[in-house]
RNA sequence: CGCGGGGUAGAGCAGUCUGGUAGCUCGUCGGGCUCAUAACCCGGAGGUCGUAGGUUCAAAUCCUCCCCCCGCAA
């Protein structure tokens, strides 16, 4: 089959290489370009575009696919289907009627439910037993196509956004390569999403990593692991700062907030709404991440609470 | 040239401004004590102070280059 590939992250990595593994003709890779990111404002190759690179796939980058130069790229590379996976760009119109097997997309979440950019994250922050993938048409709005099949798996208690973020990049391109065989076969389903049974969450923004001590012990652990390792979820002692990566959930209560324990043997304890949070991994303003007894070895934290 | 913090013993830090031969907590090893404890006491091992230069009688400490880590920002 030949292909057209949208994609950008890591996530959308998994799916191409399997892609190819699977001998379908990636005519093209189209990828964000590449964005001055991190320290130092170097440019940064997305993920995508280095795996094209190493397999000598052409690749397209646009500030905008929906360009007249986009669209006119992409009719050039004539493909029978247009495989999309994080790509970060919404495609028009224009674009959709190009292929016609039509426009395919690997989402990492059970749609109808998780709609959004970052359904991965926020199922675990709601604290979700279960997710999955979906492959889907794509129409012209924001994951709302029609489904053509899904797979299940399990959220771990202990599972951090990036786990899930690993498990299911592989998960859904296990199942892209089936669906696009039965696609080819004419056995492809295709079921509409109830829009009443549809919840869309919105991108992450650095405001959701705020920790709110009035919620409780498990919510913010959720919050905790959902964020663990892409930005990390924060709270702050004045002026600094302090990123939390791993916590567990005790029996007790404190005033949300207050430091119950900063010792090096019965480890850091912070109050919360319901519950208390026993902080086991946490990174100082300026430091890298460690273990909460490590922490107190060598820093002296103040009782004064969390806000 | 986007802004800023940091690299000192296995781990986490102090010492750097006000140069003078390395310190704290923990771990580790050996010994002691106790009915008992992640207990306590005594003792030991373990460091090219990120790399390379420079200044100096003397550099972890002052100056310059480079490497790596981290926060903001995008």
């Amino acid at each position: 089959m030949r292909i057209v590939f949208m994609g950008t992250p890591y996530f959308a990595v998994t799916s191409l290489e399997k892609l190819i593994e699977a001998g379908h003709d990636i005519s093209a890779v189209v990828t964000q370009p590449d964005r001055k990111c991190g320290r130092g404002q170097k440019p940064k190759q997305p993920p995508v575009k280095l795996t094209a690179l190493e397999n000598d796939i052409p690749i397209l980058q646009f500030d905008r696919i929906k360009s007249d130069e986009g669209v006119e790229a992409v009719k050039e590379r004539s493909p029978d289907m247009i495989v999309t996976a994080a790509f970060g760009q919404i495609l028009s119109k224009q674009i959709l009627d190009i292929p016609k097997l039509g426009c395919i997309n690997v989402h990492a979440s059970l749609l109808p439910e998780y709609r959004g950019a970052a359904p991965i994250q926020w199922a675990i922050i709601n604290g979700e037993e279960k997710t999955g993938v979906t492959i889907m048409y794509m129409d012209e709005g924001l994951d709302t196509g029609d489904i053509i099949s899904f797979a299940k798996t399990d959220i771990t208690d202990d599972m951090t956004g990036g786990a899930l973020y690993e498990k299911l990049a592989f998960l859904g391109a296990d199942l892209l390569i089936e669906t696009i065989k039965d696609i080819e076969n004419g056995t492809a389903k295709r079921i509409k999403q109830d829009d009443n049974e549809s919840s869309y969450y919105p991108p992450l923004s650095r405001q959701l990593g705020l920790i709110d001590w009035s919620k409780s012990a498990e919510d913010i652990r959720n919050l905790i692991r959902a964020l663990d390792p892409v930005m990390g979820a924060y709270s702050y002692q004045g002026e600094d700062m302090y990123k939390m990566w791993k916590a567990s959930v005790l029996n007790g209560s404190a005033t949300p907030g207050r430091v119950v324990e900063a010792d090096q043997k019965k480890g850091l304890i912070v109050g919360t709404g319901s519950g208390l949070l026993k902080i086991e991994e946490i990174q100082a303003p300026c430091c890298r991440r460690m273990s909460a007894p490590d922490f107190l070895r060598g820093n002296k934290l103040s009782s004064e609470s969390f806000a």
